[in-house]
DNA sequence: ACCTGAACACCGTTCAAGT
DNA sequence: ACCTGAACACCGTTCAAGT
């Protein structure tokens, strides 16, 4: 499966003709069943979105912020399970039958719970960003494979240059990302609810 | 130069070939001054960022909302009339000298207004997290060139499968792009605020 | 020493030719 | 009818050979 060979070699790597080889099958197969790779590459996302699904035997959320924060995770762990989907979900906005279910079941709960629609929908892509981006970030942390160029090229700064950059790292370095992430979330949720409120 | 040509044609059109013609040069010649094609996409992922600097003749912000709405918009700004830039910066953390740059003046300045140096750096990921998302989200917009196709897409939606998502985008329809951002961008800033507050 | 054309080792995609 | 090897038109990158 495309899915499993984007998560073992990456996007980078990942070729038609690697593909093929795995399935025992030549590269212009794979055409007969695909209109190409980008095509592809929309699976491999829905793939991954449909981990963010609802589980049928998931307990119902007692409020939005619970919901919210529920799909939130479930997001962020399936980012961190499959890091090298990473760069196709920042490439595209989901469109397939998964990513639409998501997006379509989150917006609902929310609003079921008592957000008002448009705030709801608003919620959703805020959120989701967020987590988008946060995984963005993860993936620069010092256990990714390109840090030692990264590192190499902080180092070279200038606390006298960038004194806030620098502070604001050694600030962050000390919470762990998992809080981090939650606290980020906490920000927006919080957001949410004053406009909510406001109305 | 590298930023002018992606401007015009595009990240996937964008070739080491292409611009050693645009120069009068070869393209062996081009790796006398960068190293490789990724180091040449950093250079021009900063060239935007230079945009989003502050200007010397720039009045001073009166409080922090004032000054992280400013840079937004200036980012934003820089976004829309560099659409083509957009998958870089989703790809990529920017890690130029006009990136830190701007991280650094901002976290800077919310610092000087009040915010505490913890809640600065969150506060500024976050929003550029935002903003190159809801670029992301806009460059699918029905002025965008792949609408046609996406258009087709959804049009395929049933209302009965996916009622939310159809009554969200008949909501947002009504309220300018512009708008939208600045509400979202709004959602967040009071998000800083009340984490401001409970300190 | 500086620059280049041509080459290398790949891509995604197509298609004539086999079974 | 289904599958394939080879080909096409490209890439990024390197390097021997020219000036």
């Amino acid at each position: 499966m495309a899915a499993q060979l984007v998560d073992e070699v990456g996007t980078n790597e990942f070729t038609m003709r690697l593909l093929a080889e795995r399935l025992h099958s030549s590269a212009a197969m794979l055409y007969r069943h695909v209109a190409s790779k980008d095509e592809l590459m929309v699976y491999v996302v829905d793939r991954l979105l449909a981990e963010v699904t609802e589980a049928p035997g998931d307990k119902r959320p007692q409020s939005w912020q619970d919901a919210a924060r529920r799909i939130a995770m479930r997001f962020h762990r399936a980012l961190s399970q499959h890091p090298n989907v990473l760069p196709l979900l920042a490439a595209q906005v989901p469109i397939g039958p998964n990513g639409l279910a998501v997006r379509e079941q989150t917006i609902g709960t929310l609003v079921q719970l008592g957000l008002p629609p448009r705030l709801a929908a608003r919620a959703y892509t805020t959120i989701a960003q967020y987590i988008v981006g946060f995984a963005a970030l993860e993936s620069n942390s010092p256990t990714a494979a390109h840090a030692s160029a990264i590192a190499s090229y902080y180092r070279e700064l200038d606390t006298d240059t960038y004194p806030h950059t620098v502070a604001a790292a050694d600030a962050l370095t000390g919470t762990p990302l998992e809080d981090e992430f939650a606290e980020g979330l906490q920000l927006i949720l919080d957001g949410i609810d004053r406009a909510r409120r406001k109305r």
